[in-house]
RNA sequence: GGAGAGAUGGCCGAGCGGCUGAAGGCGCGCCCCUGCUAAGGGCGUAUACGUUGAUAGCGUAUCGAGGGUUCGAAUCCCUCUCUCUCCGCCA
């Protein structure tokens, strides 16, 4: 959500920002249904207030021994009024909250203007692709060929988008996570946090999936139904939802490990091989809860830890700023870190970390005690993968494998291998 | 799943349908006093929205949530949610 009186006393400057990011602003209706709230919030206002009044006379009148029944009789349809006045205000600020809720939000002042992803910036690059000997198979053809990856049998299971893993290269993928979790919070401060994986649709709304990505989410049908996580950033980051944080405990840093769920709807036909886009996988996430004016320094430190892990792992990489038209509904800035990905000969998404600046917060009334004023101010949250452990694996098996179809573990994740060096058949 | 108890401000804890946004205590903040320490005294201490130049004042709302009764509800009625205890089941 954005800042409603920013909303309010700038509506054309905002619409004109909301319209880098492709989304139109309806300024016409909006404005004349806040001008519609505003004068009916009055009128209730008012009516309530002499209900107030009158019903303190009347008690006093009462406590004097008098009869009240003429003062009783004066405002006899008072309670009407106000029910009817009181639907009408519901009525127009439930259509406002609507909106609200719909619009997505600005973008930094240092976030690239264009409308797709043509047009996002490199910032840097890391490593340097290897040079094969040979012709390098994709992560599916390794993991087949090794025996130890079988999409045919995830299909049995499940239908598409899905995979089994067994032996060596399930337990690549389990030491993948707790490596990257140990180094989080070994080296980086962060507290490990183990969160529900099925929340309630109020937290998806704080974080901004619902209600406009509906069509993305797997949920049960309880009602209210659960929603499975898309991210570790739903519960992460809800954990300080409805609060009011004291400063001296900003910036607060969680990281989770999570299965993810998403239903790829809109996505037919795209990565439709192998393990890049799963309705299931897994990711350590990282969260930053900061203060207002720390938040874009806290970006540059969560990105560079998310960074870290790619480095350990000897992984080449770059990482891109976002621009206007690519960035995610709630993001004001974004870096993707792609990794390199020898068969597609592209580097790829990897890890996507956000500063959603005081977006989420007022979505899901996040505050802080400012101490400068004493008064709670919405505050600040980042979130970035740290990183995605399915699509580590896929680099891993591309970038380490052997001309004779084994696969070199890491070095960093050799002790969480029980110091294997090499996974082969 | 069955039976019972409960949900009030940062915490504890009062609250006869009317002057209670809410007694009292604790905690916290500022000030005073005491030559240090301990003790003592005074004042203050929720949030949102509206109005406004204003974090002043005023108005409105909020005592788990929603609905109802009433001129008036933290107080009465209904529904729901959550927490706790006991039983059952269970990774």
């Amino acid at each position: 959500m954005l800042d409603p009186q920013l909303l309010r006393q700038n509506t054309e400057s905002v619409a004109a920002q909301l319209l880098h990011r492709g989304y139109t602003l309806d300024v016409e209706q909006f404005t004349s249904l806040e001008s519609r709230r505003r004068e009916l919030q009055s009128d209730v206002e008012a009516l309530q207030a002499k209900r107030n009044t009158v019903s303190r006379e009347i008690g006093a009148a009462k406590s004097r021994g008098e009869d009240p029944q003429s003062i009783m009789d004066s405002v006899a349809d008072l309670g009407e009024r106000i029910k009817a006045g009181q639907a009408e205000l519901t009525e127009v600020q439930d259509a406002l909250h609507a909106i609200q809720a719909d619009i997505p939000n600005l973008a930094h002042e240092s976030v690239p203007e264009g409308p797709d992803e043509e047009h996002n910036v490199e910032v840097r690059r890391w490593g340097t692709p290897r040079e094969f000997d040979f012709e390098p198979r994709d992560h599916v053809d390794v993991g087949e060929a090794l025996g130890m990856m079988d999409y045919e049998a995830a299909a049995k299971l499940s239908g598409a988008r899905f995979v089994t893993m067994q032996d060596g290269i399930a337990r690549l993928h389990r030491a993948l996570a707790q490596f990257m979790l140990d180094l989080h919070v070994r080296e980086h401060g962060y507290t490990e946090t183990y969160v529900p994986f099925l929340v309630l649709p109020e937290i998806l709304f704080g974080t901004g999936q619902l209600p406009k990505f509906d069509d993305d989410q797997f949920s049960t049908r309880d009602d209210p139904p659960y929603y499975l996580v898309p991210t570790a950033e739903v519960p992460l980051t809800n954990l300080v939802a409805n609060s009011i944080v004291e400063a001296d405990q900003l910036p607060m840093l969680r990281v989770a490990h999570t299965p993810c769920f998403r239903r790829e709807a809109g996505s037919y036909g795209r990565d439709t091989r192998g393990m890049i886009r799963q309705h299931q996988f897994e990711k350590v996430e990282l969260v930053h809860i900061s203060h207002p004016d720390h938040s874009y320094e806290e970006l540059e430190r969560l990105t560079a830890n998310a960074e870290t892990v790619l480095q350990r792992l000897e992984l080449p990489y770059r990482v891109i700023t976002l621009c206007t038209g690519d960035m995610g509904f709630g993001a004001a800035k974004t870096y993707d870190i792609e990794v390199w990905v020898p068969s597609q000969k592209q580097y790829r998404e990897i890890s996507s970390c956000s500063n959603c600046e005081a977006f989420q917060a007022r979505r899901m009334k996040a505050r802080f005690r400012n101490p400068d004023t004493g008064r709670p101010e919405p505050l600040h949250t980042l979130n970035g993968s740290g990183v995605a452990v399915g699509r580590a694996l896929v680099a891993i098996l591309e970038n380490c494998q052997n001309a004779d179809g084994s696969v070199t573990v890491p070095e960093v994740l050799r002790p969480y291998m029980g110091g294997d060096i090499v996974i082969s058949r």
